[in-house]
DNA sequence: ACCTAAAGCCTTAGTAGTGAGACGTTCACC
DNA sequence: GGTGAACGTCTCACTACTAAGGCTTTAGGT
């Protein structure tokens, strides 16, 4: 009946808007404390999971293999982060936050919530509950999709 | 009552990972292409709206002025674009399709349509709506707010 | 007419990040 | 217990930008 593809195209752009809104006011905000929007990702993550492996701060930030090297390297010269060894595995290395660290990332959270807080309170509760259910169920098909269709050729496993 | 700012947070997060997720999708078809998504998103914009003034494409695309300048030159250097002198004021260029890059968008667009409507799918066509009116809101909400709140000063005129 | 402020674009230097490959390590399987 | 594949991190060369400042042109007040 009604072709999706229009719907389809207003809500990626809409999205897209809507994300690189809030994202300006967070970048804005952490800026201003002298981080980089990536390096307070990755303090944040510290923060709130403790000690992690590179590997892991890295799929959870989406950087390159190569990025979080640079950027661990970057934070640990800042005194902010240190790597520890892995005991159990020798390739492993954890990333986790130095004192100096942990007092910045808990002196800064509690601000950069609050401008979350303020950029979204356009809308009511009930409202974002809804947009997150919603978003919910976009992202996680999204990312479950393979990223090329690739035919047929997905059917069957080599 | 509730505290909002729990909600606030984890709305920022998911609304992130969807952005993030899709645009995954697109980036890879686009790059399959030869472009760049920055790149793509100028010659879509010029396809769609006809020539436009360099600092019209600027605001459209959110880069820098120095970026705009960047981006043009290498699709001019790849025929895909030129600059065209503005009549009415002479600071101004115009920056408009070649032919080639005419058909270069013409021909990948339908298949960017089609691979966002495929990431979308998980979605409903009446969740997708809802999801736009929602998102929509946001978004101007975002946008028309102030960076910082700068306490009081935001009252009265200078 | 003039003078100043601002707009529009470009230049330059610098930065955050990517991608491919190297190296050491571990795992699974024979 | 040895071998090959996979993994986790790092290195290096490169790209796509940004930020700040410069030049030309325009607009607006006087």
């Amino acid at each position: 009946m009604t072709d999706p593809t229009p719907t389809a195209l207003k809500l990626y752009v809409v999205l897209s808007r809507a994300s690189e809104a809030l994202h300006a006011h967070t970048k804005a905000d952490i800026e201003s404390h002298g981080l980089s929007h990536t390096e307070f990702a990755i303090l944040e993550a510290l923060f709130h999971k403790g000690p992690m492996l590179l590997g892991e701060v890295q799929k959870k930030i989406l950087v390159s293999s190569g990025g979080i090297t640079f950027l661990i390297d970057k934070l640990e010269k800042r005194g902010l982060v240190t790597r520890r060894l892995c005991e159990t595995d020798r390739r492993a290395r954890y990333a986790e936050l130095t004192p100096e660290g942990q007092a910045l990332i808990a002196g800064i959270f509690p601000e950069h919530a609050e401008v979350i807080r303020r950029a979204t309170a356009g809308l009511g509760l009930a409202d974002q509950r809804k947009l997150i259910e919603l978003l919910k169920a976009l992202g996680t098909e999204a990312e479950a999709l393979e990223p090329r269709p690739t035919g047929l050729a997905a059917a069957s496993k080599p």
